[in-house]
DNA sequence: AAATATGTCAACCGCACGTGT
DNA sequence: AACACGTGCGGTTGACATATT
């Protein structure tokens, strides 16, 4: 059964609110405030759907919206979310105060797509173009075509949805997953901080940690889509390390503690987005390095360059490349091989649920802090 | 100067979820 | 349990502005 319009298209206006129509709608709020969507037009006097009236008020006339464009700072949060969760636009959104679901939706599309793109980069999988058709040529047909995988707030029911056109280059869906659910699965009591990064969720222990309790999974899913909700901090976002440190049990942590306190939050680069690959340096192509260099220095003028990124991973040890290139573990797919862990591509995974599993525990890698006030009172 | 291409962004659409009855 | 309704979300569209030919 097809659901009925909201609302009858006869009768209503479309298309762009007038500021006659805005003022109605800032009187009626002020007035009586938000919500009950569908009286709102009738009280209002607005020949409008109630669906147009919430859409006009939450993008546009709310008083917390920031208008003006977004600030560097914003852009790589906005990478680095979607790196680490895809595009869900209203989480994204949640870490910038002022910012609309649909404001970082139309930057994406508009802007941070295409600069990804210019770079190189998929904008999809956040890994370069050339390392994707390296995957395209491994890959054996193991997953079909463009397979998106991971929901935080859909549940289980709509974990797969297959929009093949979205993922132009990534035909065997292998390559999303590498990025953006990078697989390792996380115990959810674990204490989340980056020693468990290069120590314990990168190493061949972390296979053990595939027999996690599936209802300890769906629970710690639950919880981290709660958690984003609720965090508006941005900045401990943008540096977990730094300004929660007090808060991890990490006695350890200083891998964490020390790189990123110099790092956060205005000295990384863009380059610190790219995923990190076993790429050996003999595998690049130089004009890839040099692409990537040449970025870092040019779009982010006002920024400390980062010495860290162009070094090959097999001169770091891991835990520089962890915690000190990337701060958030963004790119913890060192050499040790991570795609191999990968998705259903790996042996090691038995379904597409372990799979999907395991990419949501990566989001509690990259943002610990949404997950441990919840977990740990 | 006009035509066309491209970019931007507000708004719309349809689906899914949560809640109340 | 089933349904209706309100709301949230992500994808897409289309109007408008600007750049290019």
């Amino acid at each position: 059964m097809v659901r009925p319009p909201c609302c009858d298209r006869l009768n209503v206006k479309r298309g762009l609110w007038t500021a006659e129509e805005d003022a109605k709608m800032l009187a009626h709020v002020s007035k009586h405030g938000t919500g009950n969507w569908t009286a709102v037009p009738k009280k209002a006097g607005l020949q409008r759907c109630g669906k147009s009236c919430r859409l006009r008020w939450t993008n546009y006339l709310r008083p917390d919206l920031k208008h003006d464009s977004f600030t560097p700072q914003e852009e790589e949060m906005i990478i680095r979310l979607h790196a680490a969760i895809g595009s869900r636009w209203s989480i994204i959104a949640q870490q910038l105060p002022g910012r609309t679901d649909n404001d970082v939706k139309n930057y994406w599309n508009a802007r941070l797509r295409k600069k990804l793109s210019e770079m190189g980069i998929d904008p999809v999988t956040h890994k370069p173009f050339s390392k994707i058709l390296a995957d395209y040529g491994n890959i054996g047909g193991l997953v079909k075509s463009g397979s998106r995988i991971g929901s935080l707030s859909r549940g289980l029911k709509n974990v797969f949805t297959l929009k093949p056109e979205q993922y132009p280059f990534t035909p065997e869906g292998i390559s999303n997953i590498n990025s953006h659910l990078m697989t390792t699965t996380v115990p959810p009591k674990m204490e989340p901080n980056q020693e468990c990064f290069s120590n314990n969720m990168y190493n061949n222990d972390a296979n053990d940690n595939h027999s996690l309790d599936l209802l300890d999974q769906l629970q710690a899913i639950r919880l981290v889509t709660e958690a984003s909700s609720t965090c508006t901090a941005y900045q401990t976002i943008l540096a977990p390390c730094i300004l929660d440190e007090g808060s991890l049990s990490s006695s350890s942590s200083s891998t964490c503690s020390t790189a990123a306190q110099e790092k956060f939050p205005t000295s990384f680069s863009w380059c610190d987005f790219l995923l990190e690959d076993e790429y050996l340096p003999g595998d690049h192509p130089r004009a890839e390095q040099e692409n990537a260099a040449e970025f870092s220095s040019k779009d982010l003028t006002n920024q400390t360059p980062n010495p860290n990124v162009m070094i090959p991973q097999s001169v770091q040890s891991n835990t520089e490349v962890s915690a000190g290139v990337n701060g958030m573990g963004l790119a913890l797919q060192s050499n040790t091989g991570s795609d191999d862990r990968v998705a259903s591509s790996s042996p090691q995974h038995s379904s597409f649920v372990e799979t999907i599993m395991d990419g949501e525990s990566k989001i509690f890698l990259d943002f610990p802090n949404l997950l441990e006030e919840i977990f740990y009172n």
